[in-house]
DNA sequence: TCTTGACCTTCCAGTTGCTGGAAGGTCTAA
DNA sequence: TTAGACCTTCCAGCAACTGGAAGGTCAAGA
C-alpha cells in the first residue's frame, strides 16, 4: 500500500512515517517503479506499536531499542516492564506536582480577583505572578534549577 | 553586577540569561570597559518574574507580551488573569488525563506481571504495549491525531 | 612580573519530535 | 491533454534552551 493509505490506517501523518523511517524505527520499504514507497500490512502493526509507545511517553530512542530487541529475537517484555515501572513512577510524581500546581493556580486565580488591577508604575510587572509562591513547577525539574 | 552573580541570585544559568536577552525578554545591559555585561539590581526582579511565569507555563512569547504591556504602562494583571484561567483549565485537563493514564499504566503493569515474557516469534513486538487500550495520552493532543 | 584558573564574550550548532515548504516527478479521472 | 491529488528528497523551522569552539579579561598567588 501507498504511504497515504498507511497514514490513514494508523492516523500517523505521512511526514511522520517518513521521519520514523529516517530515524530507523521503520525498515525501508520496497518501492514502486515510480519510486513510491510500497508497504506491507505488517507496517500497520509496527506503526501502531510505535504510536502506543509514544503515547506511553517512551522516547523514540527507547522505542527503537525495544524494536531492535524484537528483531534480535530477544525478550522485549521484560524490558518494557522496567520502562513501565519507570513511567508509572514518573506519572505518580507528575500527578502530585500537578495537584500542587493546581492548588497554586486556584490560589492565584482567587487572589487575582481581589487584586486591584496593577497600574504599572515603577513597581512589579504583575503582582499576580510576582507575589506567587511559585518556586517549582510541574515537571520534576522545572524550567530552571 | 556581573552575569554570574545575576545567575547565582536568580538560579538562572548565564547561558539562559543571554538567551533571554537575545529573545528580547531582557534589555541590553550596560557594559564594562572589557565588554562584560553590567547589570543593575532591577534585573533580578525582572528575571525572577520571567522565571515564575515560565514555571506557570507561559511561553516566552507570552511572557514577552506581558513585559511589553508593562513597559507601555498598560495594565498587565487583566492580561495575566486571562492567561491564568487558561492555564488552570489546561491543568484541570492534564490532571484528568494523567489520572486516566495512571489507571492504564497500573493495569498494564499488573497485566505485565501475569504475562509470560514474550519470546518474540513472528508475533507482536511486545504484548504489553500492543494489547494496551492506549489510544490517547496525557496531553490533550497526544503525539498523533 | 608571570602564571593559571575562572570568568567573560560571540558565534554556531545541537537536543527532541516533529512539520512545513520548495522543487520536481507520477497518477488518474474528466 | 489537463488538473488536481498524490509521490519523492532536501532543507529548514518550531520551542526553549544548552554545549562547545575560539578568543579575550581578571585577579590571586608564586
Amino acid at each position: 500500500m501507498k504511504i497515504s493509505e498507511l497514514a490513514s490506517l494508523t492516523s500517523i501523518p505521512s511526514k511522520t512515517i517518513r521521519f520514523y523511517e529516517a530515524e530507523g524505527l521503520l525498515p525501508h520499504p520496497k518501492r514502486t517503479q515510480a519510486g513510491y514507497r510500497d508497504y506491507e500490512g505488517a507496517a500497520v502493526e509496527r506503526l501502531t506499536f510505535i504510536k502506543k509507545a509514544r503515547i506511553l511517553g517512551l522516547p523514540l530512542k527507547e522505542v527503537e531499542g525495544v524494536l531492535q530487541l524484537h528483531e534480535r529475537q530477544q525478550p522485549t517484555c521484560v524490558h518494557v516492564r522496567a520502562l513501565l515501572e519507570d513511567k508509572l513512577a514518573q506519572a505518580e510524581r507528575a500527578i502530585q506536582d500537578l495537584l500542587a500546581f493546581r492548588e497554586e493556580l486556584v490560589r492565584l486565580r482567587d487572589r487575582a480577583g481581589t487584586l486591584a488591577d496593577c497600574c504599572p508604575t515603577r513597581g512589579s510587572v504583575c503582582g499576580i505572578i510576582q507575589e506567587s509562591e511559585i518556586v517549582q513547577g510541574v515537571n520534576a525539574g522545572g524550567p530552571h534549577g
